[in-house]
RNA sequence: GCGGGUGUAGCUCAGUCGGUUAGAGCGCUAGAUUGUGGAUCUAGAGGUCGGGGGUUCAAUUCCCCUCACUCGCCCCA
């Protein structure tokens, strides 16, 4: 370990990693604008209760899967493992119930203590896109949209799948919990042993269970649908309904569940297959306690977070980055000359690399590597003719062009 | 937190049933081409064989520990 290296479970975001992110952050928000979302960028670090609260205290995830540190001042603080309780926060302590409603798209870094594997990592990057006040299913609606015409727009829609479900109100959901817990209290003894665990901590989760033995018990395990009372009957058709109009695909998982109680409602996932164990893409649901919880004004609220690796990984395909223009002078005398004119292109809205050192070969070189679209050639031969020496790197035919006339001939080439 | 696989050149990987100077391809540098990139040819640089400890006359190779990557489980806000 003499060599120095990045912390488990960070990457470098690299060259063509570089590029498929950024792909995926502005595809993601130019979709976002055009439903009319606005931008919200909130600190990557956040009292620690923000985020504890809501997950209860003594839960796993918050005991041990949070990057959770003391500042110098003694505060307790911790890492954003997601934004959406952080959007909240804002919503709350900036005084936006006036405001409402309100759609926020946001994207960053996140944290999460995990053991890192496939489409996991400790420091990870998410879009996320929320919708604050709206207790219309229209919310939960256009929020699924906005996703699918997401991954529509990197081309990955058809390899992702929309599972769909409905915790129903909180007291469809009570009342299904219950009745889970004595049908799975009754197969106790037949239950994985995780299952026997997640029993107590957090029945729902025994429906994903990927245990041979359980799925066998899950399949004659009660179904949400059959204890949603009418109002959450009517509210979910109407999202199935809107979908539908859209003509958004999707399978409808009762197995897809959320574990915590502030969730309500509307709870979907895109997956993908692509991805190995980690196959959600998009993921998010309804949240209508859950502002509350913080401490704010009741309000409704409906998000989804996706992970921008994971996405990155599935959208192969990726515009191709524009070319630049290599500027190469030759000799003392063209170093002023072409520093002048490489800052007037540049601030004509060119792409222009100048190296800065070595003989015209080696220049070229460079420029081949950079995948120039052209070179500029200026040395003693042009300064003498008042010209500069335009090479069109594809074809490798040259022209000699007037310096003013620089601008008009790489317009159209660089289209 | 639990289990499997893998760490050898900048990258992708061979290899050593323990034995002098550890290999290839790609990439890099230089030259063929002193004002012309890509293709070709030639030469060259580049490795404490992930790190630490143990066994041994001798360890990159065997053993233990550790770190990292990777695949799955758990968790999933």
């Amino acid at each position: 370990m003499a060599k120095i290296q990045s912390v488990r479970g960070t990457h470098d975001i690299v060259g063509a990693a570089a590029a498929g992110h950024r792909n995926v952050v502005e595809v993601a928000r130019n979709c976002a604008h055009r439903y009319a979302f606005g931008d919200i960028d909130t600190p990557i670090f956040e009292f620690t209760p923000v985020f504890a609260r809501t997950m209860g205290e003594g839960s796993d995830v918050v005991r041990k899967e949070m990057y959770t540190f003391t500042d110098r001042g003694g505060e307790d603080i911790t890492l954003r493992p997601e934004f959406t309780a952080g959007i909240c926060r804002a919503f709350i302590s900036g005084g936006m119930q006036q405001d409402l409603p309100l759609k926020f798209f946001a994207h960053g870094p996140a944290f999460r203590y995990e053991r890192p594997q496939k489409g996991r990592l400790r420091q990870f990057h998410q879009i996320d896109a929320e919708i604050l006040g709206v207790k219309e299913p229209g919310a939960d609606i256009e929020i699924i949209a906005l996703g699918a015409e997401i991954l529509h727009d990197l081309g990955v829609l058809d390899r992702c799948v929309l599972d769909l479900n409905t915790l129903g109100d909180h007291d469809s959901r009570q009342a299904y919990r219950e009745a889970l817990v004595t049908y799975f209290s009754d197969h106790r003894d037949r239950l994985s042993e995780d299952s026997v665990d997640r029993l107590d901590r957090n029945p729902l989760r025994i429906l994903d269970s990927k245990d041979e033995g359980d799925r066998a018990i899950i399949n004659d395990a009660p179904l949400m649908a059959d204890y949603l009372n009418p109002a959450s009957q009517d509210f979910f058709a109407t999202v199935c309904e809107g979908l539908n109009v859209l003509g958004i695909a999707c399978n409808l998982n009762q197995r897809l569940v959320r574990g915590l109680d502030y969730y309500t409602h509307t709870a979907f996932e895109f997956v993908t297959d692509a991805l190995g164990a980690q196959g959600a893409v998009i993921a998010g649901g309804r949240y209508d306690g859950l502002i509350e919880m913080l401490g704010g004004p009741a309000t409704p609220g409906i998000g989804w977070a996706g992970g921008i690796e994971r996405l990155a990984m599935l959208a192969l395909h990726m515009p191709q980055p524009d070319r630049p223009i290599a500027l190469v002078p030759l000799g003392i005398t063209a170093e002023p000359m072409a520093l002048r004119l490489c800052h007037a292109l540049r601030r004509d809205g060119f792409m222009v690399d100048m190296g800065f050192r070595g003989d015209i070969s080696r220049r070229l070189k460079r420029a081949n590597k950079l995948n120039a679209r052209a070179a500029l050639i200026l040395g003693d031969d042009e300064i003498a003719k008042g010209m500069i020496t335009l090479r069109d790197l594809d074809d490798g035919s040259q022209q000699d062009v007037a310096l003013d006339a620089v601008a008009a001939h790489l317009r159209k080439l660089v289209t």
